[in-house]
DNA sequence: GTTGAGCGTT
């Protein structure tokens, strides 16, 4: 399942949104989008886990406060549903 | 060292 992840801080990378969602289950892949030209995070990512192992990450971080900012957390709109 | 609603690139 892939999730959508948003409300980043700047300083959030893809191994922090991977050490983030595997406390909750076996992340697939873990991705910050940042801008091709930069290295600024778009403060927006997408975590890919198993569906089960999503659904609790999804509760369990669904505003989720990282460094000081509530997390968005929710099922990406484009692929599965 | 800067910014702030959203749904992606290699």
């Amino acid at each position: 399942m892939d999730i959508y992840v948003g409300n980043l801080p700047w300083k959030v990378d893809d191994k922090d949104l991977d050490e983030l969602f595997s406390q909750y289950g076996e992340v697939s892949s873990a991705k910050v989008i940042k801008y091709k030209d930069s290295n600024r995070s778009k403060g927006f990512g997408f975590v890919e886990m198993d569906d089960d192992s999503a659904a609790k990450a999804i509760e369990a971080l669904e505003g989720f406060e990282l460094e000081g900012r509530p997390l968005k957390v929710n099922q990406s709109r484009g692929k599965d549903n």
